[in-house]
DNA sequence: CTGAAAGCGCTTACAG
DNA sequence: CTGAAAGCGCTTACAG
């Protein structure tokens, strides 16, 4: 029966329009052919295929994927739930990712959230992606726990790339944000500072953050410094807790303020400007990322994340899983970052 | 009959093994009532609803969004297709058009292409967002042609969002490149340079880069400058006509070199630098684009793109699109930006 | 190498 | 208000 005119989505005349029984019409097959022409596997005459694939192109035909995906019970998809695309460390990321996905034949599709909600918003992303069926779940850095995942995690392969991971059914492909945050502290205690405050967002807002303050405050703590804990709870902005600094430092009972990343620490040197704070001459300054273009040029003291191994080694490991998943023995892999000079980091003022 | 525990993607036990039926025989209704109540349209008894609910709840049903979409031949998915997300432009306008595509209720799902790659891999993700069949579809800048959308635009809205759009059938929502390269040129001028090199990329590289080009190179003609057009030709770099610029300057030809966005701008200043070229004494810059996370601190001159305004106003009327498609008469609306004052442009060196 | 037919998980007239 | 049934556009055993 022909279809109606009406068929909405897909007028007639258009490509969308075109269904596997046009182009198997056209090419005088049967649907089943064409279905073996587009997907590679079987066997087709030379000649048959010549006909098929010279039909689909003179159709203009594209395979619908849904259907594709229902009957096949599998799909090429592979997900990217993605934190804040504002942050030049996910969009670095997210090119990176797409590039390695690309090279493994893998079709990637993303979801972010809304920067400015919470784990509601980042838990509708996820059901997005998980009602697609992809084959393959990629979560980037975010608010997502682990338990959240967990009943899915029979189904389809969950990778984790660029936040830390624990949970024993989800490959992790982090950075080493205990190092990173350990190289950092040892660079500002060898530069004399004996009295610190440390910014630490609250978990719930930021996982990597967190974990980044926590481990600088740790160790400087173990060097004996004297840290001064900043919390910072509010979602979606940076500027939570630049008061407390400056208020310690005027009462010069700090002497560097370490971010847990780049973009509070620029923030805050724009406060620190504001209210006359000359860095480092007053104080110092670090900060977490190292990869917003331009950052030599800011001058910023801070610690280069190795974006580009996680986003390799993420698709190869999702790609064998979807592939094969008993093949791959779950782990939880952690790149360390790089040192990163710069001119906000000094000696402490002499009082 | 019931499943085999072999099915693939979706291992028995799984939340994402659950279907319909599954939910339907608990509630002890109908597949039709389970999916009424999902679908919340028809009328269904507050008792019958209450049971269907708490069915979905305790077997966590997650609906299959492949095979809604196949059923009701309509989906409230909207794509994205975005260009680069290492550039933060767009990374901002990713998460904008997130932000609002929530406000209006649709689901958004994004794709990039390879950064690197050209034309050929665009147009891969084009037919990614178009085999899923999205119910509308927003393209952001990029080397797409509109004859590439133009088979599909029967079937389903598309609206360009910060990317030049003329054809009669696209509904564009984009910078005034015109406008914003006229402001950058004005300033120039103002400052007092007479002679200028101008970095246009070819528009297959950028179409937005080229315009601006082509358009700040007409306005300083138009003033009466000497105008040296330098062209960067190659794909995914920004360091492209650099040598050109170095060479210029060198032989007293230019004492301003204006690019076509704040990365290749912000890529020669560290060339600069490492030329021992001070910038603006010996010469001064400008960039496009002013979202980069603290250009302020970088003290780029340039101009700042309304990737805001943008995003909410393509949103809107792509939503009004998706719901009825006769009630939207195709436009082209262009947002100018606003100049950003920087330390990078001065007066023209004395000889 | 090729076709007829069942079935993927849903939605939606069509009846009641 | 609810159910039985057709159908969305495909893939894939099963036969030949």
């Amino acid at each position: 029966m022909p279809r109606d005119a009406e068929t909405p989505g897909a007028a007639v005349g258009s490509p969308l329009a075109v269904r596997m029984d046009d182009v198997a019409e056209r090419a005088r097959v049967s649907r089943a052919t064409v279905s073996r022409v587009l997907m590679g596997t079987a066997r087709v005459s030379e000649a048959t295929q010549v006909r098929v694939l010279d039909a689909m192109r003179e159709l203009g035909y594209v395979p619908n994927t849904i259907a594709q995906g229902l009957a096949a019970r599998r799909t090429d998809l592979v997900g990217l739930l993605l934190r804040d695309p504002r942050n030049p460390a996910y969009g670095l990321l997210h090119a990176e990712v797409q590039t390695e996905a690309a090279r493994h034949g893998l079709q990637l599709i993303s979801v972010v959230p809304t920067p400015t909600e919470g784990v509601e918003d980042e838990l509708a992303g996820l059901r997005r992606l998980l009602g697609l069926r992809v084959g393959g779940l990629m979560v980037s850095t975010g608010v997502i726990r682990a338990a959240d995942l967990e009943p899915f995690l029979d189904a389809v392969p969950v990778v984790s790339v660029g936040r830390i991971e624990e949970h024993p059914g989800i490959y992790g492909v982090s950075y080493d944000e205990d190092t990173n945050a350990a190289i950092v502290a040892g660079r500002v205690a060898e530069a004399g500072h004996r009295s610190v405050a440390v910014i630490i967002p609250d978990i719930r807002v930021s996982t990597a953050e967190n974990r980044r303050g926590l481990g600088m405050a740790a160790d400087l703590e173990g060097r004996g410094l004297d840290v001064h804990r900043v919390e910072a709870n509010s979602f979606g902005t940076n500027v939570d807790g630049y008061d407390d600094v400056v208020s310690l430092v005027r009462a010069g009972s700090i002497t560097a303020a370490l971010f847990p990343s780049d973009w509070r620490a620029l923030g805050f040197l724009d406060r620190a400007d504001a209210e006359g704070l000359r860095v480092p001459e007053d104080m110092s300054v670090t900060g977490i990322d190292g990869v917003m273009p331009g950052i030599e040029r800011m001058g910023l003291t801070s610690l280069r994340i190795p974006v580009r191994e996680v986003a390799v080694r993420g698709v190869e490991v999702l790609d064998r899983m979807v592939r094969d998943r008993g093949s791959v023995e779950i782990r939880h892999e952690r790149f360390p970052g790089t040192f990163l000079p710069g001119r906000t980091l000094g000696a402490p003022p002499p009082h």
